[in-house]
DNA sequence: GATTGATACCAGAATAATACCAGTTGTGTC
DNA sequence: GACACAACTGGTATTATTCTGGTATCAATC
């Protein structure tokens, strides 16, 4: 998109005067949007912080600030003497699935992550049944605790074929970014909630008392052409995590 | 939203005085209000307490008050020096969500319900929350048990306007063909999942043993124009009863 | 004690303007 | 093409002001 273009885009954003967003938010919002409606393509370069800091009429602290929030959430990519660059993939999956981490933020909170264990190994029962393979055949299981401002909330352990994911030592943080480089990224994915009862083991997990409810999501995702990759149980102190959805008719 | 709007809808609410409430309560409830009805948009920012202070002709103590109480129920984030968040709750939109009787069935069993109550009555203080109204105005409570195949699977208790509903009696099986012929028919849903544990009188009911988890769900039904018409919670033996969705990028 | 109001002060965020440093890109010359 | 230099870029820092939430005090009323 033409730099005239982008800017006047920015310039409207940035002036709507009716809400009580900071300055730096309406900027980052309309980058965000701008981005999303691929108004500014990926892989384009963006008008340098002082061409947007001088036309939008705002200060450069303000414009970086602006800027840093989306490379942080991966939709630019900075580098130091050259221009910031749109970020050629987003991070979003499954359309109306959020990341755990995106979830706990909008609530207010820090995510946070604590590996509990990275292998290879026999899969269980309903691993089997779930991947529809053979109980004799390896799978790599990533077990980890998630927290939100550093208490743990979740138990979740996934389940990914060998065929897509050959080590456990591949995931450092996100399974979707291995997943994605090996073109192995879920398109479509089955989900089951239903409720339980804490176990021993996951109350000392999570730190809760005995008689707890627990809220257990199962994840199925699927590749385009419908092979299973992953299977993903997620367990959650039902004391402290809800989900809302929305439906229309 | 625009703070014109905002402050306009709570001075409504705060001017309110047919009931016993503190004035930071009203607020709260005028702002708990706004939210749930996403007049106040999830992600947005707030008014100051100092301009919502001087708008609404209300000490900042009092305002403080009423936001600290939401701030602490998750509905607001308060962060020093900056203003006010409304939480979002990242809602996902789901789709394949049945109704109760196609999903039972779609399971190979049979559905069935039996009433156990249907009357006019004083609402919940849940209730009144969720359906905006105040504390004194009466509305159609509808309470029956679910069943599959007979046996008893969920508790369901609907709260209904009486501008859509005026009388119990109307409602003999389904209470959406009735609003459907009073033109009421919700056209959107906003649908909270969590997990508790079962009290004596559901373990009862529901034929269930103590400590049996519960799954279960909360909806708030929509019209076209954004008005809320009915409010139910569902209560479902988590033993029983789980929820598949599909989605798809 | 709870509610509510008025006022004062503190700490942090948002924003602006300016200066300087380190790295990249563009341009001119050989 | 290689190289030097200028221009541009992002990165960091400083000073300053204003607005924000956070805390405290005194006071009146129920």
């Amino acid at each position: 998109m033409a730099r005239f273009d982008v800017v006047s885009y920015l310039r409207e954003q940035v002036a709507q005067s009716q809400d009580e967003r900071p300055l730096y938010r309406k900027l980052q919002d309309g980058l965000e949007q701008a981005i999303n409606d691929e108004l500014l393509e990926r892989g384009a370069f963006m008008p340098s912080e002082r061409v947007l800091s001088a036309e939008l009429g705002l200060s450069r602290v303000t414009v970086r600030k602006a800027i840093d929030e989306l490379a942080e959430k991966g939709y630019l990519i900075r580098r130091h003497g050259s221009k910031t660059e749109v970020a050629s993939r987003v991070e979003k999956t499954l359309s109306g699935l959020s990341s755990f981490s995106e979830d706990i933020r909008s609530r207010g909170m820090e995510p946070g992550t604590r590996w509990l264990s990275k292998e290879i190994t026999m899969p269980s029962p309903s691993e089997v049944m779930a991947l529809g393979i053979s109980p004799s055949e390896q799978l790599v299981r990533l077990e980890r605790l998630r927290l939100a401002d550093s208490t743990p909330i979740a138990i979740e352990r996934a389940a990914v074929l060998r065929t897509f994911l050959p080590s456990a030592d591949l995931v450092s943080d996100s399974l979707y970014d291995v997943l994605e480089q090996r073109n192995a990224l879920p398109k479509r994915a089955l989900q089951r909630m239903r409720a339980g009862v804490v176990s021993p083991r996951e109350a000392e997990l999570l730190q809760c008392p005995d008689g707890t409810p627990i809220f257990i999501v199962e994840r199925r995702c699927f590749l385009e052409d419908g092979r299973i990759v992953e299977f993903t149980e997620t367990r959650y102190n039902g004391d402290r995590y809800d989900f809302v959805v929305e439906q229309s008719a």
